[in-house]
RNA sequence: UCCGCGAUAGCUCAAUGGUGGAGCAUUCGGCUGUUAACCGAAGGGUUGCAGGUUCGAGCCCUGCUCGCGGAGCCA
């Protein structure tokens, strides 16, 4: 691997890879190879490798897969501090007119060529960057005892009953909808193990077109039995807290590539600010905006909430009106659910939504029936009122919101391998 | 769904209503330390589609298609 050619200094070795950019002048030739792992600099000298080989290096082309054995030495002209001076070049296979020049491209040739596009080291250093944020996730919930639940991705109704959902046949049972959240069956879980969570991809039908959705994207859901709205934001900063430090520790380099400013993602600490819906609404008053009580959150007002404080924030105690059927209302003001929003610094919105639960049956089944939806298919999330009900909260982080916050991205698309858009589902 | 902007070489972009160009990529030549290398040369075009105005349309008008930015909805 090309990240641990340094330890080989002064020996002799092979590498395999593809080749990222090439130089010449005269005599000499510059290969730049890729593995995945780093970028090596490889030297060819005119007399130092035979004509012939000498000759191929100036005749391949971007992206050729190419075997190279040389000598590794230390050299501080070339990127990464060590460069190969080349005895031997093995053509695996070859490649010509790569589309995707060193130069600048437009989005839409880039998207269009995605499956070519995540070769350069911009996208190879967001991906590396994704992955260590689904590790962090993986491994904050598995050192707390969580369990993980996989939950179902086709389902025979709406979970909440608000977004536009896609739909297929389902042989002789009807209809059945890609899920656009796991947590109904993520509370069932909760109710035999204790602290569960499930991640996945979702899905939404919604014709939303802007720099911060996508059609199908991956969510994480921890549910909690006896935990209230409090101890779920304890939970959320917590683990914020831990993803942002993981990558900070792992990944600085990635985050360099993309020229990320590191000094936001650095206060990442707990606590985080907690505010209520109703400070919130002051907030936006007094920066001039004409927000009347009652409104959800829009993308605007969530970006001049979050300008006001140096790290992600807590929005909570929403009208319940705005807000799902199975958020608890708060005792104290029924106007108000026990919900939870956390906003990402930088103006990248809702990362994180949250609530404690509705745990009374007689509660639930009432909201049902004023969210006009059908008792028969909620039956069964009843149920979990019926034998044994605890107060429980949960909350669910898009992860590729994350990603798109700690890697500065300008629109979520980057974020995700094939991102899946209202207008593109190719490649 | 609504508002705004755009579509010219493989790519990124120029071109006053009057003979469509440049850089990169490709091919050929030059250069023994290049950093998106550089220098010289060559090939490369039904200007998104359909119609209209005009002596003449890449440019003006209408419709359509596709894309981009934003709004709403949401994570």
């Amino acid at each position: 691997m090309i990240k641990e050619v340094g330890k080989f200094a002064g020996q002799e070795v092979t590498v395999k890879g593809w080749l990222y950019n090439k130089r010449s002048s005269g005599k000499i030739k510059f290969l730049i190879l890729r593995d995945g792992t780093g970028y090596l600099q490889c030297i060819f000298f005119k007399g130092a490798v035979s004509e012939e080989i000498f000759e191929i290096a100036d005749k391949i082309g971007q992206e050729s897969a190419l075997e190279i054995t040389g000598k590794v030495r230390a050299e501080g002209r070339a990127p990464g501090g060590f460069e190969l001076d080349a005895t031997n070049l093995k053509v695996i296979s070859e490649s010509h007119e790569f589309p995707i020049t060193p130069k600048d491209h437009g989005i839409e040739f880039l998207m269009d060529n995605r499956h070519l596009w995540l070769r350069s080291n911009r996208q190879v250093a967001i991906l590396k960057i994704r992955h260590r944020i689904t590790k962090a996730i993986r491994d904050f919930f598995d050192e707390r005892d969580f369990i993980l639940v996989d939950t179902p991705i086709l389902t025979p109704a709406a979970c909440e009953g608000t977004s536009t959902l896609f739909e297929t046949e389902y042989f002789d049972l009807g209809k059945a909808y890609l899920t656009q959240s796991g947590q109904l069956y993520a509370e069932a879980n909760a109710m035999a193990l204790g602290k569960v969570y499930n991640f996945g991809p979702v899905f939404r039908a919604e014709k939303s077109k802007t720099r911060r959705h996508l059609t199908e994207f991956w969510m994480v859901e921890p549910e909690v039995a006896f935990a209230d709205l409090n101890d779920n934001m304890n939970l959320a900063e917590e683990f914020l807290e831990y993803i942002v430090q993981s990558v900070l520790q792992d990944r600085e380099e990635e985050l360099k590539v993309l020229g990320r400013d590191l000094t936001m993602l650095k206060n990442v600490k707990r606590p985080l600010p907690r505010i209520s819906y109703d400070e919130a609404v002051e907030i936006l008053r007094k920066n001039g905006i004409d927000f009347e009580w009652g409104n959800d959150l829009g993308g605007t007002d969530e970006t001049i909430i979050s300008n006001q404080f140096d790290r992600p924030v807590m929005v909570h105690r929403y009208p319940s009106a705005v807000k799902a059927f199975y958020m608890k209302h708060d005792p104290e003001n029924d106007k108000f659910a026990l919900a939870v929003d956390v906003l990402a610094p930088e103006g990248y919105g809702e990362i994180i939504g949250g609530s404690q639960r509705e745990d009374n049956f007689d509660v639930l089944l009432k909201r049902i029936e004023e969210h006009n939806l059908p008792r028969e298919a909620f039956e069964w999330y009843l149920d979990l009122r019926k034998y044994g009900s605890v107060p429980h909260s949960g909350f669910g982080l898009g992860l590729e919101r994350t990603v798109s916050w700690i890697c500065g991205l300008e629109h979520v698309r980057e974020s995700i391998p094939f991102p899946r858009m209202i207008y593109r589902n190719t490649p």
